[in-house]
RNA sequence: UCCUCCUUAGCUCAGUUGGUUAGAGCACAUGACUGUUAAUCAUGGGGUCUCAGGUUCAAGUCCUGAAGGGGGAGCCA
């Protein structure tokens, strides 16, 4: 019977049997292993007899799988409270060291740990992150499960293209070197396996909505999919996002959930995993080091998640935030690149200024002119304005994007005429606003960006297991 | 997609004005070591200087192009 690392270094007892197996990390003065199973970031250190036989010994390498039986003892030297004396130590698989990338005193870079995304795993700061991420995803569903939410799966594979979030990758059986053609030149996809033409989604948005309609309170997270040709350290072509969605919420229901959701999630992380989240502060802080002065940050990582669960989210409209642009000492020196006018789309240099420099914490801006908002935000009654909001968070940008939306027909309509939906494609989306519409609300979070945040990583790449960007898609 | 920077040993990086046989730390191998903590000590092996052209008596170093990567921007979550 196999015991965890994490639960050996939880007891408080001593002078117990146990077997334990993992991975080894170390192994000092031919005496001493640091064994690894991930169920924690801290080793066991193991301490093996002497006379143990050399085969196994030798064998005994950076990397190599070993099961461990002997007793947990109290730490007959400084720098751990326990350790497991070894009465049998069995070699489950050896490692080529001579091969084998990791090595606790090398310091490979995330650049190069993102091309053996099969081992990172293995490292300190990738074994800290991805359990960070399980322990977010956990909370999640703990989250809206406590509060009566129905969780929604909706599909990934889907027909509608309508909501414009971005370039689609197309699903298809069709064979690429001769489709099937229809009179005019066109590829005829009623041939093709859903008889017609079909996506990876984008959003599961809308689908939520017609949960909304039924069950008040939904939810959705799974995988979404985007082809857009972006290169940054903010965007990947898969990734995973949370859609709640929420039948009588006005937009004030919505940013009050957003907010309790962001500080519940944090919070469960906090509680939850203390320990990797110390060492992602070291981390980072240790990384900070490298940069000028004024590239630092202010506060550390653990310190910022603090500042997040204690202080509550700034609240703007669109306007006010154009006003404080207007009036900063940033554009009066002309710093910004991009030029600032009620109309515009919020640009990143603008962001950052609300958030890192002007107001210093997660910022919920609402009421954004309706002309750079999707169709199916809620007019307001000033007919230049939606009820949309976003989410800034620092060092991130947008974290959340949301509305209230627009539940009258004539309305919703008149916009998507507006704005060339096409209504006949969502005429079951339409459906909701004929047969007992009701106000509601919700929003959109990129899991990662999450994950970003919490962990102090700063590329994307580095917080989904196999990340899929343009031309990468490994594993 | 655009701007910009980078690519030298398994990893992280030096490499001066274009000039002899391209270096360091770590890793790895061999040996020593039973209270180590990124263990330590000794010895050793390890290079198509990303690739393809070009300039030159001479290119890791200069020029052109390609590929890969980083940072920033756009699109967004």
């Amino acid at each position: 019977m196999r015991t965890k690392i994490k639960e050996i270094l939880n007891r408080q007892d001593t002078d117990y049997q146990v077997n334990v197996k993992g991975w080894v990390r170390s192994f000092r003065n031919n005496q001493f292993i640091a064994l690894n199973d991930g169920s924690c970031m801290a080793n066991i250190q193991v301490v093996i007899e002497l006379g143990t036989d050399e085969h196994v010994v030798r064998k005994i390498t950076n990397g190599a799988s070993i099961s461990v039986d002997g007793t947990v003892i109290a730490s007959q030297g400084k720098g751990q409270r326990v350790e497991i004396k070894a009465a049998q130590i069995t070699i489950l698989g050896e490692c080529d060291t001579d091969k084998f990338p990791l090595q606790l005193k090398n310091r490979p870079s995330l650049e190069y740990l993102r091309e053996i995304a099969h081992l990172r795993f293995r490292t300190n700061t990738f074994g800290a992150v991805f359990r960070v991420r399980h322990t977010l995803a956990y909370a999640i569903h703990k989250f809206f499960n406590d509060r009566g939410f129905v969780y929604l799966h909706t599909p990934i594979v889907t027909a509608s293209d309508a909501e414009g979030a971005g370039e689609m990758f197309r699903v298809t059986t069709l064979p690429f070197d001769n489709p099937p053609r229809k009179e005019d030149g066109s590829i005829n996809f009623e041939e093709d396996f859903f008889a017609r033409s079909t996506n990876l989604t984008v959003s599961g948005q809308l689908e939520a909505e017609l949960g909304a309609m039924a069950f008040s309170e939904v939810y959705t997270f799974g995988p979404t999919f985007r082809a857009e040709n972006s290169n940054t350290a903010r965007h990947l072509a898969e990734f995973w996002m949370i859609e709640p969605e929420v039948a009588f919420n006005d937009i004030t229901d919505n940013m009050d959930l957003a907010e309790e959701f962001i500080r519940y999630i944090i919070g469960y992380a906090v509680e939850h995993n203390r320990e990797d989240l110390e060492f992602l502060t070291q981390r980072l802080a240790d990384e900070e080091k490298q940069k000028p002065m004024n590239e630092r940050s202010e506060m550390g990582l653990m310190e910022k998640l603090e500042f997040v669960l204690n202080n509550k989210f700034e609240r703007i409209t669109y306007t006010e935030a154009i006003d404080i642009l207007l009036n900063s000492p940033a554009y009066k020196k002309k710093k910004f690149q991009y030029e600032v006018k009620w109309g515009i789309d919020l640009q990143s240099e603008h962001e950052r200024y609300l958030v890192e420099k002007h107001f210093k914490k997660p910022v919920i801006v609402i009421d954004y002119p309706k002309d750079i908002k999707a169709f199916y935000m809620r007019m307001n009654d000033d007919d230049k304005t939606v009820a949309a909001m976003d989410i800034l968070a620092p060092g991130i940008g947008e974290i959340v994007g949301g509305s209230q939306r627009e539940e009258r027909l004539e309305k919703l309509e008149k916009r998507m005429a507006e704005m060339h939906v096409p209504a006949e494609e969502l005429s079951w989306y339409l459906d909701t606003r004929r047969f007992g519409t009701v106000p509601h609300a919700g929003f959109g979070l990129g899991f990662e960006r999450l994950v970003l945040f919490v962990t102090g990583m700063t590329n994307i790449r580095d917080v989904i297991p196999f990340p899929r960007t343009p031309g990468k898609a490994d594993f």
